[in-house]
DNA sequence: AGCTGCTCCTGGTCGC
DNA sequence: TGCGACCAGGAGCAGC
């Protein structure tokens, strides 16, 4: 499932194949995908030409002239493609933009839980979930402070929280299960009881976890931006995630899955030793 | 305000 | 083999 690592890999590939490119058509198919009116989104970037695209926590930002800008957020499995129009449609493909030079930019979801947009460049902050995102997870925005003095006005669990993207921004399911047992710490550890050391250990795992996702994600760019597609280079860096019944790499403990905060949970029994609230 | 639970979806897996 | 039940989950939202 797309998280920070891959969002960025797809916003480096529509940087590249996409950014330039002037909207002639556009055809929706699955109409719940657009949160505007269809009429709205399409009448706005028709003639339209792709100026820049951003990221800002999991939301893509395609920018279209000086003025719009479709958020775009893939959820579970979106995906972008950049294909000649002739190009075989797949049954999951549910937005189409066609561009002047007869290719097109195609949204593709399995699940259709994925949203896209169409807002004025500048007003990013009029939409929900991204106005109230919390800071990239990057040394000089994400600072230890700060994090130790949030987490210590929760009693909940720690997972739902690093889930929260009011806290950190990027982080899934995957990447929260691996940077609690890089740092020793079980997810169902109420944050107020975590020392000032364990937040700031969590906090560079967080940094870590995510760059060199990122880094390994960005090897493989072509024509199909596919998110699993890197995902599947990453899997042979997971610890934890997936990994039930798997002996723990550090002690050889069998890890556990178990649920917390209705999510599927992995860690190890022994690693990561569960405590109680203050 | 903090927190929980529900919702959206489809493909894969499991039991019978 | 076929079919139904159930699970996976990010984030917006209602409701307590």
């Amino acid at each position: 499932m797309p998280e920070l690592p891959e969002v960025e890999n797809v916003r480096r590939g529509l940087e590249t194949l996409a950014v330039g490119k002037t909207v002639s058509a556009i055809d929706i198919r699955w109409s719940k995908i657009i949160v505007n009116p269809d009429e709205v989104f399409t009448a706005g970037l028709v003639g339209q030409q792709i100026t820049a695209v951003d990221r800002r926590g999991k939301y893509l930002l395609i920018r279209f002239g000086e003025q719009l800008t479709v958020v775009s957020h893939l959820r579970m499995e979106g995906k972008y493609e950049v294909v000649a129009k002739e190009a075989p449609i797949s049954k999951h493909t549910h937005v189409i933009f066609e561009f002047t030079d007869g290719q097109q930019m195609r949204y593709l979801d399995t699940r259709k839980f994925g949203r896209m947009q169409l807002i004025e460049t500048g007003q990013e902050n009029t939409v929900a979930g991204l106005k109230d995102l919390g800071p990239e997870p990057t040394p000089t925005i994400f600072l230890k402070a700060g994090f130790y003095q949030r987490l210590q006005k929760h009693h909940k669990a720690i997972k739902p929280l690093l889930l929260d993207q009011k806290v950190v921004t990027g982080l899934g399911n995957i990447y929260v299960d691996e940077t609690l047992w890089l740092s020793h710490i079980h997810p169902e550890t109420p944050a107020n009881v975590l020392t000032r050391t364990e937040t700031d250990r969590l906090h560079d795992e967080i940094i870590a976890e995510l760059e060199l996702a990122i880094n390994h994600g960005g090897t493989t760019v072509n024509t199909f931006l596919n998110a699993t597609g890197h995902a599947g280079a990453f899997q042979e860096m997971l610890h934890v995630y997936g990994k039930k019944g798997v002996p723990c790499e550090r002690c050889g403990t069998p890890i556990e899955k178990i649920k917390v905060a209705q999510r599927g949970t992995h860690f190890c029994p022994k690693c990561q030793i569960k405590r109680d609230a203050k």
